[in-house]
DNA sequence: GTCTATATGGCGATAGAC
DNA sequence: GTCTATCGCCATATAGAC
């Protein structure tokens, strides 16, 4: 059952943004094709939402948040450290395997507008001092003697991030373009980087 | 010597173009904006370059080219694979670090017309099969057992290129948003990330 | 070659009929 | 609430004086 047959105009404008946007981004983004991918005119998009930038904002913040939120449950988990960055890992991977654009999204609406994070992270309740910092004891004591978990956690996120938005170069020069051949090295890639990750904090 | 006070026309409004493009976008550039950092009329960049596009695609093709031939020089060094791990992060921290809007740049841009890419690397001479292939048969041979080459690279590239590209987000929730901790950290990496990698492939 | 002034088109936003 | 028609602005691009 497809969710935006039975749902209001409001929620399938709502969908019709989210879904434009996040591909194209603020700027290239165009009232009218967010029209046409909600089966409807442009003018009530202005109706329910006013301007463009209220609907922006409006998606936006939900991806931003929910995101985040998702982000910090593997690592405020019961477990030790080892099986918070495998479990972390599970998820993450998971999570931008079927938000492929939200990564990219994310960052490049924060470097084009810097000031949204402050007020972004306020209203959503995100908290990440708390989950970085209980990441961090619990780190201290335990097996990474030498890594700043910081930087850890900047290289698992990086490793995983990377062969998506740069997907484009890499299957092409990898791969000469194959799209399933591809799909396959993200798929294997899951375990890779966990066997990485462990080798980085057990030698 | 600043080389642009002596260079012509011509070349003002290539680097002005450069800086406008790298940090805006193709989309989120202005031509108007363009004209007033190289210190001029509007008018005169159509004069020299006809179109936005032309412009664009000009600045856009050394960018990509310059940046993956210094990629490629690292890793067709005469070296161990140890050797060449280590020259690469060293000269792609230094190339990113000058450059910090370039990778998140040429991401975009690819992203937003995929078919830019074939043109691209057929004209700029770029071959970057040779490169991995030299690098696969070096490393199986090698230290690197059990690990894909493909898999290796594009973590490092990921690792090092994360933390700048998400540096507002990170600066923000790691850092309370100061931004001289922001560089200490990135300086830092370089030899982290070093660590990490010579444990990968060294396990 | 370099400028000012203007044409042209696209997009966000609004007015107003139904 | 939903549509058609249109306004007003801004950005690319061009015309034409100097």
């Amino acid at each position: 059952m497809d969710k935006t047959l039975n749902s209001s105009t409001e929620e399938k404008i709502y969908e019709a943004a989210r879904r434009v946007f996040v591909s194209k981004g603020m700027e290239g983004a165009r009232m009218q094709e967010i029209a046409d991918e909600a089966g409807m005119n442009k003018a009530l998009l202005h109706y329910y939402y006013r301007s463009k930038e209220n609907l922006f904002k409006a998606v936006f913040k939900d991806i931003f948040t929910k995101f985040f939120r998702k982000i910090g449950t593997a690592l405020l988990s019961e477990a030790t450290v080892k099986e918070k960055l495998m479990l972390f890992i599970d998820e993450y991977v998971d999570l931008i395997q079927s938000n492929p654009y939200v990564p990219q999204f994310i960052i490049n609406e924060i470097n084009r507008d810097p000031l949204m994070l402050k007020s972004l992270m306020f209203e959503s309740g995100i908290e990440p001092q708390k989950i970085l910092f209980m990441f961090d004891k619990q780190a201290n004591g335990e097996t990474l003697k030498k890594i700043d978990p910081r930087h850890l956690v900047v290289s698992i996120i990086g490793m995983l991030v990377f062969p998506i938005v740069a997907r484009p170069i890499l299957q092409m020069i990898y791969f000469n373009d194959d799209q399933d051949v591809y799909n396959q090295f993200l798929t294997e890639r899951k375990e890779i980087v966990k066997n990485m990750v462990l080798k980085i904090i057990e030698a």
